[in-house]
DNA sequence: CTTTCATCGGATATGACTATCCGTTGAGTC
DNA sequence: GACTCAACGGATAGTCATATCCGATGAAAG
């Protein structure tokens, strides 16, 4: 459902989040066991999307641009979603809506909605661990 | 969440399961409005799959190998999702588990249990519109 | 037997996602 | 100012899903 680009993104927020300090992105990417020069366009994104704030040269690295309790699942994972969002109907045709849904509708939406849940209602602060914070 | 494919495969085994009799692949591409040439080979393969039948030559064509009841729709698209299924955790890592689900887990496991009761429960005759069939 | 039709299936092209490499820039240390 | 560190960002390569083209094969019609 994920991408590979918003997985290591949320992943990589959710560490900088529980550690609740600057990160570089080696050392990251070596905590997260992920390509280091992969993960770090993905970072630079999130610095762009306003997620991450980032710093330069020496003692520099990447942290969260706002509260976790701010940050949406939605905000982190989006940018490399493309069009992978759930559609209004799975055969994406216009077989199916609302008024008139096929069997498989029903199940659908269902998905849908719970996707929506998860990006939208769903902060960061709400995937921190116990152990690690509050 | 289902690959192209995956979706061109289904579209196509609910347009024979509602005409009920032997289409040809060009004509079923026309109908469905996707290429052909590329739904041929996905109707190929839902006949090795045992989900359809072909037949070459003049008056040629596919139909289904069961009853439609027969045909779960996990059958139909599972060929062709690869390793998209819903894997166990939606990040992919060891960090939860149902004995300790992360806050992603419960949505996540939520979409699975949907999602494998779209495959493994419905069939192709849950499907088919009333109005052509049944 | 020749023609026609449609499945079969190899070869190839395209684009997006993933991934790697390396030079540049900016910031702090010495 | 020279050095070092780490974020920037362009260039490139591999992989996979998608898509196209076209010849080979098999079957029915004439």
């Amino acid at each position: 459902m994920f991408s590979q680009s918003a997985e290591y993104a949320l992943r990589a927020v959710l560490l900088l989040a529980e550690s609740g300090q600057r990160k570089g992105g080696r050392q990251i990417a070596e905590e997260l066991d992920v390509p280091a020069n992969y993960l770090s366009k993905i970072l630079m994104q999130l610095c762009r999307q306003g997620v991450l704030d980032s710093q330069k040269g020496w003692g520099g690295g990447f942290e969260l641009a706002k509260k976790p309790g701010e940050i949406r699942i939605g905000a982190v994972v989006g940018p490399f979603e493309g069009s992978e969002t759930p559609r209004d109907c799975i055969l994406g045709s216009d077989r199916c809506g609302d008024d008139d849904p096929c069997a498989l509708h029903s199940y659908w939406k269902q998905i849908k909605t719970i996707y929506e849940m998860m990006t939208e209602r769903i902060t960061v602060a709400d995937l921190v661990r116990p152990t690690a914070r509050r």
